[in-house]
DNA sequence: GTTAGCACTTGGGCATGTCGAGTGCTAAAC
DNA sequence: GTTTAGCACTCGACATGCCCAAGTGCTAAC
């Protein structure tokens, strides 16, 4: 029993089970592939290969299926990445272009990453931590009301209105914008918290509770550019498949829905030698995700922001890994510098 | 024949079958409503009913359903919208407190109803239609890309990076501001497209080209508050009421996703009596939602956006009603004056 | 206008039988 | 030692036939 061909077994299993959505069986697969020996002698591979937990009978007299651990064995050792198609190519490279506002440019990202694997996409927002901070504005809304605008310079822009405690005319304002833009314009986002209560302190003694106000704003809406974004689209591509989620669509729906359970995943996903992140069912700990797959990259200057899809185990690894990879790369290009 | 006993029929088969989900018939109908008289008149009701095109059965021997006309005449004449109970007042009061951030209150508000409904809750984003230029902030971002911000005065903040065509130094970025912002400042953003071409003209010769970017800039950032957003949730509780789309939910979550879609159905409902706007199955110019129902009310100060659900036919009208007008009150009142 | 009774329709559930795909095992062949 | 052929066995999928319960529509009587 050669142990090359039982990996090749493997692949063929996974190929074909893929490809059919049944499983199968020793016989069909000699028909199949070439693979030069008899249908006995692939059962015996295959018992060898669910001896291993690699892959697993429904039922007595069906054929195989690839487990988890099947999976995951095919995508890390088996599988080549497949080049995209030409028409592919030129889909991306036409449909990133042409634009240049970031939410733009995520939005039809995921749009055509999901129409490629036909599953669901999901891309983070970039993140922020090392961004500095461009620009600051107050805006009086009402006596007590101010909206407070921090703008970054990698153009994204977070906004809050925040409650400043004491009645602030548009000149007193207009002083304290001028007093904190001094102070913190280039500073990195992630070093914002450090740097506000030394600008505190240079406040009028009249203004301070504003600008203390004014200061736990700013605080929060680096925090919260720092706390991630996502979007997501394709959602509909779980309807398809169904029937490769037993229990229902429903648990899938809401981890979706739960961004926060979705970024946490995404960013904890550790790439491989070839920059490719991939979990497979249960490697996953979040139930309502045990029959799904992700297949994530890293994009952007420092890979740091993830892209992404999401879909049933039983997927067609290798395309979905090639266009995953593709499009990382072409979001990357145009978000560069 | 009585006239009020059949519409008393309709009732009573609508809110068996929103009930349990099977075609209800004569027998089971007498027994339990106690209407006094025999299953025998009933039958006879029944097919005057079918007559009429209110209610349908699905095969020769069962029970009937109601029809979309049936819910609609049902929704129309004879329900009453159901007090919301003590809990969800409360549930509501409280999930909506707290916060000022319209981001943060829509996708709370959202959650919330989605939760209160089981069904997929939609809110669209205010319209910023009679909204004023509070402020405009340009950013030098590199040599000639510009981020253009625009301010409303309800606290809505677009923004946009552009490209001015001509090298622009930070000074001469402030002047164009001052020069915008002194002359549009308290401007409907509706009239902002015709106040602009007199502020171009204003402009240093040198500087026009970039002036008439800017402008430009400005106009579609007015625009794309007025070209509306919505946000969304529940979309799990689809795949619960799988069984109410025979075809699969895969159209509705693509109708879902596709927001012009759902913008444009939100916008073109008509409120009835009552402040309510429903429609029904295959009342809904799209087909994919040819087995779904809406149920939506405006909120706010003009009651332009809307806020509402959608679910399948076969749903409790009058409990969803009253949800969806009881989140809106109260998310009325918060975003009020 | 209402009721009782009855013949008729029909989908759903159940037991039964058959078929085919697929397995595991053993013994022989290479 | 590995591969192959053969065979008994298992089990789900499918078709068939059957019966039953629910429900209808109609007619005639109240």
């Amino acid at each position: 029993m050669s142990e090359p061909r039982k990996l090749e077994v493997l692949r063929a299993i996974v190929e074909d089970y893929v490809h059919s959505r049944e499983p199968v069986g020793s016989k069909a697969l000699v028909e199949r592939h070439h693979l030069g020996v008899s249908s006995a002698t692939i059962r015996n591979d295959m018992a060898a290969l669910e001896e291993e937990g690699l892959i697993t009978a429904p039922h007595t007299s069906a054929g195989r299926i690839p487990t988890d651990k099947g999976y995951r064995l095919f995508v890390d050792q088996i599988s080549a990445v497949k080049p995209l198609s030409p028409a592919e190519r030129r889909a991306i490279q036409s449909l990133l272009e042409g634009s240049d506002d970031l939410d733009d440019v995520l939005d039809r990202t995921v749009r055509l990453l999901s129409q490629l694997t036909n599953q669901v996409a999901v891309v983070q927002y970039p993140h922020l931590s090392r961004a500095l901070v461009r620009h600051i504005e107050f805006v009086l809304l009402a006596p007590r009301k101010v909206l407070v605008v921090l703008i970054a310079n990698s153009g994204k822009v977070e906004q809050r209105v925040i409650d400043v405690g004491q009645d602030l005319g548009d000149d007193a304002l207009a002083g304290l914008r001028a007093r904190f833009l001094g102070s913190l314009a280039g500073t990195p986002l992630s070093q914002l918290a450090q740097s506000l209560p030394a600008v505190v302190a240079t406040a009028a003694p009249g203004q301070r509770q504003a600008a203390q106000a004014l200061a736990i704003g700013l605080e929060a809406l680096a925090q919260s550019s720092r706390e991630e974004r996502m979007v997501m689209a394709g959602t509909a591509n779980l309807a398809r498949s169904n029937v490769d989620f037993p229990l229902s669509i429903g648990p899938v729906l809401e981890a979706l829905e739960e961004q926060v359970v979705m970024l946490r995943l995404l960013s904890e996903m550790a790439q491989d030698h070839r920059g490719m992140a991939v979990s497979i069912g249960r490697e996953i700990p979040y139930d309502g995700l045990a029959e799904a797959s992700v297949v994530a990259t890293g994009y952007g200057p420092d890979s740091a922001a993830k892209i992404g899809i999401l879909g049933p185990t039983r997927m067609d690894y290798p395309t979905t890994m090639a266009a995953v990879r593709a499009v990382a790369r072409y979001l990357s290009r145009i978000l560069g510098p």
